[in-house]
DNA sequence: CCAGACGTTGTT
DNA sequence: GTCTGG
DNA sequence: CCAGACGTTGTT
DNA sequence: GTCTGG
């Protein structure tokens, strides 16, 4: 699954990935954890251009009655997400990418949870893949909330842990945020063709501290080589 | 009909 | 043990 | 994901 | 909002 990432590369080489006019306004951060706000990449159907937004990490339904639905909503299985009624509205038309350059994964052993960090070989940030949903209270304030979709662990993942978040390849970004299911239902098996566990052979992973465990510690240290 | 759930993970 | 919050 | 709380009354 | 269970 995914419930901890990191996303310190600068502005402007993700301006660039994301083939976006401006680049976005963010500090780097190296534990983001359920609850805070993450930077998401999405369409504006009626511009037809890409936008930036912050969101809270945690997907809330257009129908809760409250925002705490969406601490235990973070991650959404792309074998079931059309269906769902938490989420397949928002995965007909309101598809997001979610920028990182690093996971985290907890490795249960004998000796209780190892954290690993886990990243491309090459050190390029990547794209997750997410859902978007908006939300109004009875007061009439506004909230935006996403989730992360997850497919079943690699051969690098599998030691570690049996999921994984979908990491979109750069060629499908366009299709993952602008096929509109409302309007082309034809077009969901293109889109769940995309949501396939991502090629082992690009990915690395070395254990960490247990220092990331807290989501109050948000420095580099967290993810320093664990030393042994 | 209304009430209550709506999710993932992991563990047993 | 289980739920909520970050 | 992990960390931290988990309760009531009354008083400041 | 929509579906399932009583």
């Amino acid at each position: 699954m995914c419930g901890r990432f990191t996303l310190f590369s600068s502005p402007e080489r993700l301006a660039e990935l994301f083939d976006l006019a401006e680049p976005p306004q963010l500090a780097p951060r190296y534990n983001i954890a359920p609850t805070q706000p993450v930077a998401i990449v999405r369409a504006d159907a009626r511009t037809q251009t890409r936008e930036w937004a912050l969101v809270q990490w945690g997907l809330v339904p257009s129908w809760a009655k409250d925002p705490s639905m969406g601490s235990r909503l973070i991650n959404a299985r792309a074998e079931t997400v059309a269906e769902k009624p938490s989420f397949r509205a928002a995965f007909k038309r309101r598809r997001c990418l979610i920028p990182a350059d690093g996971f985290y994964e907890w490795q249960r052993t004998s000796k209780g949870k190892q954290p690993y960090f886990v990243h491309l070989r090459d050190g390029s940030p990547f794209a997750m893949a997410g859902l978007w949903e908006f939300w109004t209270g009875p007061d009439g304030s506004a909230l935006e909330s996403c989730t992360i979709l997850t497919t079943e662990a690699n051969e690098l993942m599998a030691p570690l842990h049996n999921r994984m978040p979908v990491i979109v390849a750069p060629e499908d970004y366009q299709n993952w945020l602008t096929i509109d299911l409302d309007r082309e239902r034809e077009r969901a098996s293109l889109l769940h063709h995309l949501l396939r566990p991502f090629p082992a052979e690009a990915m690395e992973a070395y254990p960490v501290s247990t220092y990331v465990n807290s989501p109050r510690n948000e420095g580099a240290d967290c993810i320093a080589p664990l030393v042994c």
